[in-house]
DNA sequence: CGCGAGAAATAAATCGATTTACAGCATGCA
DNA sequence: TGCATGCTGTAAATCGATTTATTTCTCGCG
């Protein structure tokens, strides 16, 4: 319609070499005309790199996934690059296969959120595969592959500081469903604080992994088994998940929060500013994570980027509510540095 | 390696035409032995068909749509398609350039929850694209789509009988957010039930639709504009983020639930049954929902339904929890027939 | 032994773009 | 004028599978 060739045409639409104005304008018009619309799949086909990314997270129906997820497309859509999503459903066999799958479209790179860790059977395949990736979330620094998390350290430090400046004395450490590489960043970040500003706080951790039932009668247990006198009177639950849990229990028994028990969650959630007491909560910096994990991902993949891979760690924001106790610390937000 | 022609292999690996024993084995040895995996890119490129369904969501950080979007991953997988996901984000413009996106793709159908209703600029690009498509959730009958969702309208009535029932003669509806067709239907639902069985109660309506903060204020001013006297005694909100809000409303205002107001609201989430007075609220059944638009849309796409649209509605199980009031209800789980 | 029917395998065309290699054409310089 | 150079455009090969049209092979039967 244009009266020129296909190869032109694609000169024209991708923008990349020599084509006189006037045949860019009869194309351009053609194509308004016939309302033309690319092929992204027949595109991908001749070239090795494809404008996809491939994304796998361990679920989709928790809200911080949903927000990565929510992120990552959209700032891959700014880019340029369509995004296929996929949830490993929190299985790590399933997660190996995603990957494979994801090399099977031939992506430009994959953001893997592992269900474990960076030495789970993904990130293995993907190394295996030769494939370019960011791994996000649940992992620690990694040799292989770039690496983006909220700084769960940090903000784990700062809920040491935030519950041993407030006088606890004895404080539970609390995590739930599968314990991940976040989960024991957040457990290190805490404890470590406490021993290096030389706290005698004592420190009780309770993990448990197993199915719903049994994290609850573990809480449970371990409240029969203390005497009320020696009660932690502070909980610092280690995930979302945890912090529901706990607090289902503690009212189950019949402990007020904060006058018995102090209560802080790694996590924010939209109920926990709405029930009472407020609960306060680490909230995780979820768009600056997914901007930069793509962003991260980009670089590497268009090549602006062959050095060494980096473990890039986003700031967190405390917010003190209610449950950590009236007016021992102010109920706003406290951003603490990097 | 095997010894035959690509086309050969080509019909071994579909298990479709006529194979010798002898030939196939021998693929599916070589299949093995060079880990050779089929490029679903390049298989798709030549048929009309692509094994692949679209997925439009308007929203994935929420629960819900994170809990539809894996039960439409998992269904589509077990059918053997790929599964694209996209978010519309709320608006109705991306909504409709994700339609005309996945037609790029040739997806074989698409799976759309319009942002508002089946009257959107989504269902009509559908429609002018001349795509296979299943409407889900916001939707109510289409002349052009099969739809599924939840069965609003009687999951509604029934909560209308439990707070009719259950004495109360003011009562608060309350949508917030989008009011979808979803939300639309919910009150018509209630307010026809009341109706119909000769209920005089009073029925307010409040609807708002704008940010956050102007959704607060229009619950503040309602209450403020009645006598404490006049004050409803029950609320039904039409959404989760209604409930979140209206709670919040209440506590902020020191009325007691439920002794002073009753709240159900519909959607269920894991806080409500943590938070105290736990919260009552009709429990959509995604997985179902999920299940029925895959198979629905693969018995259009494979030629086996070629019948007028049909509205599938899946039964919602309503759970009565304490802010519908003590006793007056069994705590427990209130199937309702279809 | 030869022929035809049916089964099995393959060569070649195809899907829709991109890329490569080359041709056509104008311009500049000797 | 002759030839190199640069700029545009095109034909044809290519990506990796599927499908069609055709060939080859196998039997069975006269």
């Amino acid at each position: 319609m244009a009266g020129v060739s296909a190869a032109t045409v694609s000169k024209v639409l991708r923008g990349v070499a020599s084509v006189k104005q006037e045949n860019a304008k009869r194309v351009h018009d053609a194509v308004k005309k016939l309302g033309y619309r690319m092929d992204p799949l027949a595109s991908g086909l001749r070239n090795e790199q494809r404008r996809i990314i491939g994304a796998v997270v361990p679920d989709l129906e928790s809200p911080f996934f949903g927000a990565l997820a929510t992120g990552l497309e959209k700032a891959a859509e700014e880019a340029g690059y369509a995004m296929i999503i996929a949830s490993s459903r929190e299985s790590e066999a399933r997660e190996a296969d995603l990957v494979a799958r994801m090399n099977d479209w031939r992506v430009a790179g994959t953001i893997l959120t592992p269900v474990r860790s960076e030495r789970g059977l993904g990130a293995e395949r993907l190394h295996a595969l030769n494939m370019k990736a960011v791994l996000v979330d649940r992992v620690s620094a990694d040799r292989r592959f770039d690496t983006v998390t909220a700084d769960n350290y940090a903000a784990s430090a700062s809920v040491a500081d935030l519950l041993l400046g407030a006088g606890h004395s004895r404080i539970l450490l609390h995590g739930a469903t599968r314990i991940s590489k976040s989960v024991r960043t957040r457990l290190q970040g805490f404890t470590e604080r406490a021993r290096a500003v030389g706290s005698k706080a004592r420190i009780d951790t309770l993990l448990s992994e197993e199915d719903p039932e049994a994290q609850r009668d573990a809480v449970f247990r371990y409240f029969e088994g203390l005497d009320p006198a020696e009660r932690p009177s502070a909980v610092f639950s280690l995930s979302q998940h945890s912090t529901l849990l706990v607090l289902s229990e503690l009212r189950r028994r019949g402990v007020r929060v904060p006058a018995d028990i102090a209560l802080i969650g790694f996590d924010d959630a939209d109920w926990m500013q709405t029930t009472w007491p407020s609960i306060s909560a680490v909230a995780q910096p979820v768009a600056a994570i997914a901007e930069r994990a793509v962003a991260v991902l980009l670089a590497r993949v268009e090549g602006e980027n062959t050095g060494f891979p980096v473990q890039h760690l986003e700031p967190c924001t405390l917010i003190a509510r209610q449950s950590t106790g009236p007016d021992r610390v102010p109920a706003m937000k406290t951003q603490f540095a990097e």
